[in-house]
RNA sequence: GCUGGUGUGGCGCAGUGGUAGCGCAAUUGAUUCGUAAUCAAUAGGCCGAGGGUCCGAAUCCCUCCACCAGCUCCA
């Protein structure tokens, strides 16, 4: 099917379930109803709480509508009928009046059942055969928070009934791939309401995984000439005010917390304290660029809504570092970071994602530092660096930070809405701010460009979204237990104790599972926790030397000797991206 | 933060006004075993917290907390 005629059928659905919503519930008024990318939506103004309960009912009534095969017809009216038409809608009676002198306003009319709609729709109702409501949540009028909450049903529907099962069963699919599941299945993190909520703790297993990667970027990093600092997770409300991280960001940071004369903050990000760094010293043109990078702690007050798991916490670590180059520098410092963002994703096999240029909206000049000329700089800056390293990249307005564009690479996680693991942003307002120059070659001041990048963006999110894309099954590398040994009785434990000993000696992360359960069992147990590879020790084994070696990856490798696995395994251990 | 939903042993669930249950996990015995489940016994819960209604509350009402879905936000 056509992905416009599919549009056209789910747009007709929304209309079905808006024209259920008026026979159940009367006064309801109506907001919007259009198709989106997995179904359609539409938003309500209701008296009555809809809850799950509701949906079955709507999802009844909807069928009716159906089976009665009503007639879909289009019609046209001037402005003054169509507001007569709609004078009990005032939702639809705002979206008349916004719309231009000449616009041509149509109607779409099923049955007793009209909405104001451009179209188009299927000719009968008869059409929509399969269709499925999903869930009901508010959603902002306008999608503006100032706005009214209306109730917002979610349904999605199909040319046929099995493709509407095979996306119902690949909704319940991605649930099992949830990090938040998963990490708590495996061991890796935890949250406590007494801790604190948005503050998950990695367990052993899931810092195994954390210091894996904080070592593996950080090496990165060394190479390519960066300088690690540590620095506090505390700054004084004066740096931000410096910044302009306070005018912008206050309300989400958490509160200023006084001692002796001094006002402080929890540190919302680093570039205040990396600046500073930079400041400390004179700097000369032949010393560009300086890379200051760290893993640094940092604290947000989000929005209680949008904690998940650790994907997006009030705790988190950055992969952070600030780049001080001269204007000259900026195209290949730039290509740099591009590279090692793209040399990183393929090391953890990371494939699906997409680059944004993230511009400002000039209209607003509250959201964004008000220097038309810098920002022109800026952005005609970083779009000719993206042209010329043939990055394949869509343009996104009103995605900036406050002090500059961006590059944010973008991936989709199994469960939820697409957000940024990457980004490379170009900064000319902070140095500024921070009054940070270096010593040209004609001996006069000049003021240096600072590159923010992170590229494992947060570790905590990172870790997430490796999390749902592996479902839990690390590769070799990463996996928190490499290999699981598992003698078959009592007689096989002592050597299957220096078996494990031998591994661990090569730096395997290895252990051993010495309960007298069955080895069907013990194996059961083992793949549910995605170890990578098991040992199976037997007596006969005791014997001769021979292993036989699982792997919850490759299946059944048959018998190998000791020295042929080790030989695989320190091998496979070192190779990335499997 | 907003709208709606959910909260019962480690995990997954049942229980809608009358003595808190089941499966898996755990512990202890026995079993010494070849790829999704060996047998038996034992232990584990003020039913998210606080207040209220009632002779009696996991169940009804109120407040709070946490989690889930989405909306708004994301330096």
């Amino acid at each position: 099917m056509e992905n416009n005629e599919l549009q056209t059928l789910r747009h007709s659905a929304s209309h079905i379930l808006a024209q259920a919503v008026k026979r159940l519930f009367p006064g309801t008024k109506l907001a919007i109803g259009p198709a989106i990318e997995n179904g359609f939506y539409y938003d309500f103004d209701s008296e009555t709480p809809f809850t799950p309960e509701t949906l079955e009912k709507l999802e009844e009534e909807m069928k009716k509508i159906v089976k009665e095969n009503l007639k879909i017809e289009r019609f046209v009216l001037p402005r003054e009928q169509a507001l007569e038409l709609m004078k009990d809608e005032p939702y639809k009676t705002q979206l008349i009046n916004e719309l231009p002198e000449d616009a041509e306003i149509s109607f779409y009319k099923q049955g007793e059942f009209t909405d104001l709609c451009a179209g188009p729709h299927v000719a009968y109702t008869k059409k929509v055969k399969a269709f499925k409501l999903l869930n009901v949540t508010g959603a902002y009028w306008k999608g503006d928070s100032k706005n009214k909450m209306l109730q917002r049903i979610y349904g999605t529907a199909f040319e046929s009934k099995e493709e509407l099962e095979q996306y119902v069963q690949k909704l319940e699919e991605a649930k099992l791939r949830d990090h938040r599941k998963i990490g708590r299945e495996l061991g890796l993190f935890m949250t406590d309401d007494l801790v604190g909520k948005g503050m998950p703790m990695f367990l052993p297993k899931g810092y195994t995984v954390w210091r894996i990667l904080e070592n593996y970027i950080r090496d990165k990093e060394i190479e390519l000439g960066y300088q690690h600092v540590l620095t506090p997770c505390v700054g004084t409300v004066e740096l931000y005010k410096t910044s302009g991280h306070w005018d912008h960001y206050k309300d989400n940071m958490f509160p200023a917390m006084q001692v002796d004369e001094e006002t402080y903050v929890l540190r919302p990000m680093n570039c205040p304290h990396h600046m500073r760094i930079y400041a400390s010293q004179p700097h000369s043109y032949r010393n560009l660029p300086i890379r200051i990078g760290e893993i640094a702690h940092d604290f947000r007050y989000e929005a209680s809504g949008v904690l998940k798991g650790i994907e997006r916490g009030r705790h988190f670590c950055q992969n952070d570092a600030h780049l001080f180059v001269t204007p000259e520098q900026i195209k290949d410092e730039f290509a740099r970071v591009v590279d090692l963002i793209f040399e990183t994703y393929k090391d953890f096999g990371i494939t699906d994602y997409r680059c944004v240029l993230s511009l400002r909206d000039p209209a607003d000049k509250e959201k964004y530092h008000d220097d038309d000329e810098m920002w022109n700089t800026a952005e005609n800056a970083l779009r000719d660096v993206m042209n010329e390293l043939k990055l394949d990249y869509t343009e996104e307005i009103g995605e900036a930070a406050f002090y500059g564009p961006k590059l944010d690479v973008n991936v989709k996680p199994a469960v939820g809405a697409e957000y940024t693991l990457s980004t490379c942003q170009l900064d000319f307002c902070l140095p500024q701010k921070f009054h940070l120059t270096y010593t040209d070659k004609d001996n006069v001041e000049r003021t240096p460009v600072v590159i923010h990048r992170a590229i494992l963006g947060s570790l905590d999110r990172f870790m997430a979204y490796l999390i749902e894309e592996t479902m839990g099954a690390f590769p070799t590398w990463l996996a928190p237990v490499q290999v699981q040994v598992l003698p078959i009785t009592d007689r096989a434990k002592e050597y299957g104790e220096s078996i494990l000993a031998s591994l661990k000696e090569k730096g395997v992360r290895a252990e051993i599972d010495n309960r007298n359960e069955k080895i069907g069992y013990k194996i059961r147990e083992h793949k549910l926790q995605k170890v990578p590879y098991m040992l199976i020790i037997g007596d006969k084994e005791v014997a001769n030397g021979d292993i036989n070696v699982n792997s919850y990856k490759k299946g059944d490798l048959g018998n190998t000797t000791l020295a042929q696995f080790e030989e695989e395994i320190v091998n496979e251990i070192n190779t990335r991206a499997h």
